[in-house]
DNA sequence: GTTATTAATGCAAACGTTTGTGCAATTTTA
DNA sequence: TAAAATTGCACAAACGTTTGCATTAATAAC
């Protein structure tokens, strides 16, 4: 079966290649072909079964209706489930979607980018990793726009959307304090990542406020299993030993999860516990866990809608979003009187 | 910042634009380039920070170095799992993946696979969702290499590679034979799929080998949360309760779990229960499950490399292969004595 | 019966590569 | 010193599209 293309269907239509491409964009009316060219047209097309090459009209107008997505690592389920609403939204606006994950590392994030800049792609949804946010601009300046998910910068142009997670950060500590915890611990995640910084502030920042302020213990470096499991084995042997501990993520919490299993604890009687981020499994685990769930959704969702805004022409347009977190109840904290 | 291109290296360095791009592409021996015009091109295309278009190189050569991945749906852990894999291995040889669900609809997939060619990627890894594999045979004979994964088809020349899921079946419920156990219901899932048909003949192999054909309990209709559920449901109500249940994958479990939490009952001591399909939170329920892991990187491993020898000619070799699967104890299955 | 208008289509360049072939200039051979 | 061989590179076609412009034939205008 030799690939179909304009040439082959031209030459058993007797039409030019033009007309033929006129055609099947539907722009047969503009050019004025007449009826029975379309129906011959048309029907050729549809009996060899014809696919254009997105590769020649990629390289000939310069859009190839594709984007990339660039995460931090396929297999954390938090970005698993943010890449499906991306891909499906974008796949509805007649856009497919190149994933790549950078494994949290900066070498591998310029490398993937490049790498979708080789493939043309029109724009770039990311969930950044670095602290230097200067080459992203360069990018989204020069070459094709850029919208950051999850993580940003402060103080760079470029468009995001993620959670407040300031908020969030504020939400559970007080929902701690209301059951009359105090002692409570917090494991952060990557330190100087925007979610991280900004659930810790919430968390200083409730903490100060209740006269907290010596209680406050910020420990962590990033959001892996192995963090959570560390840091907690760490805070369970110590003298100041919380009541409760706020784990900046779901993998942050299954690490916890294991060091407090190890200490014969148990969740809720022994040490309360709220995490971030949403899944369906943490409703069945040994208790359920009270978290702070974040819209990934609607994250995803208004991605895509900038990223389009962006490529309709709208360049620029600096959007910041922050979503507000929602604090699901479930049953992993006690009461302390 | 214009796009740098063969053309703009070449005015500005005065050399042919067929001398740079074989320069670029290592040829420069072969076509006996000067070492004074390998050193001037190589650094211009440094310094002006030149990527080739994939496009262009696309369509002039016929390779896009593109592999795409058809799932059934990148939320289900199982399939981002094994996504990770395949990515990172054809990263590994040089691949990029381009990611794409069916949602487990035969429309959906043909619209994929269509796009994916329209792409013109060298060849497709997918789980495929339909029961009739004439479709992707004929991509797989006259267009480009197809590998079927976890799904397959016994009548067909398509490669793939897959758990061996009869052995997984029959592991299970020899299992629970071996702790007392014979009131056995199986929750299946998409009943037409191979995995669900083979995993299901293990479990009636044994329950017949066993003398327990009068015991033998299937049910189901797919792999969703819901139909845990929904089917759970029916049995911990219907007069034959079993003592155990054998659900066939994750999300099954899942449902399965929420019906048994609803009835007040709890697992392992009211009802005994297996699953398929590993996972690191199944370690954190309560109590952790113990289940049958499909080796998932080897699948994904295996995929890849059976790709990359079509891609290099070794066509059709119909390598069909079945990977042992692992039983991995936990704490869900009781004594009956 | 010319000339202007319109309808229907074709030509050819361009997008950025790769690659077979050609062809000077230089060096070697005898 | 003429012929042969080698060195170092350039030309141009091709991949499959899109699109501004040109062209032809038919119709309308006068």
């Amino acid at each position: 079966m030799k690939k179909e293309s304009l040439v082959s269907i031209s030459k058993r239509t007797g039409y030019s290649i033009s007309t033929i491409s006129r055609v099947l964009n539907g722009q047969a009316e503009k050019y004025r072909i007449s009826k029975k060219a379309v129906e011959l047209i048309s029907a050729e097309a549809k009996r060899c079964n014809y696919t254009p090459s997105l590769l020649a009209k990629g390289l000939r107008t310069r859009k190839t209706n594709t984007l990339g997505l660039i995460i931090l690592n396929i297999d954390n389920p938090y970005f698993s489930n943010i890449s499906n609403i991306v891909i499906h939204q974008a796949k509805e606006h007649g856009y497919t979607v190149i994933l790549a994950d950078s494994l949290e590392n900066e070498h591998d994030e310029r490398d993937v980018v490049r790498s979708l800049l080789s493939r043309q792609v029109d724009g770039i949804i990311a969930v950044p990793c670095g602290q230097d946010p200067s080459f992203l601009e360069e990018i989204n300046k020069n070459s094709i726009p850029i919208v950051l998910i999850d993580r940003y910068y402060q103080n760079s142009g470029l468009p995001f959307v993620s959670t407040n997670n300031y908020q969030g950060g504020r939400m559970a500590t007080e929902y701690f304090l209301a059951r009359g915890h105090y002692k409570i611990a917090c494991i952060c995640g990557t330190p100087y990542s925007m979610p991280s910084k900004e659930r810790v502030r919430g968390y200083s920042d409730v903490m100060k406020e209740a006269g907290l302020e010596s209680e406050i213990f910020i420990s962590g470096e990033d959001f892996s299993i192995m963090n959570g499991y560390l840091e907690t084995k760490l805070l369970l042997n110590s003298k100041k030993k919380p009541t409760a501990i706020f784990t900046l993520s779901n993998t942050i919490l299954l690490g916890a999860m294991k060091a407090i299993n190890e200490s014969g604890l148990k969740i809720k009687d022994d040490i309360s516990v709220i995490s971030f981020d949403n899944n369906t499994y943490l409703d069945y685990l040994n208790p359920p866990i009270t978290r702070i769930s974040q819209p990934t959704d609607e994250i995803g969702t208004l991605a895509v809608k900038i990223m389009l805004q962006s490529l309709e022409g709208n360049r620029d347009m600096g959007t910041r979003i922050l979503l507000p977190p929602e604090l699901i109840e479930r049953d992993s904290v006690s009461r302390i009187f």
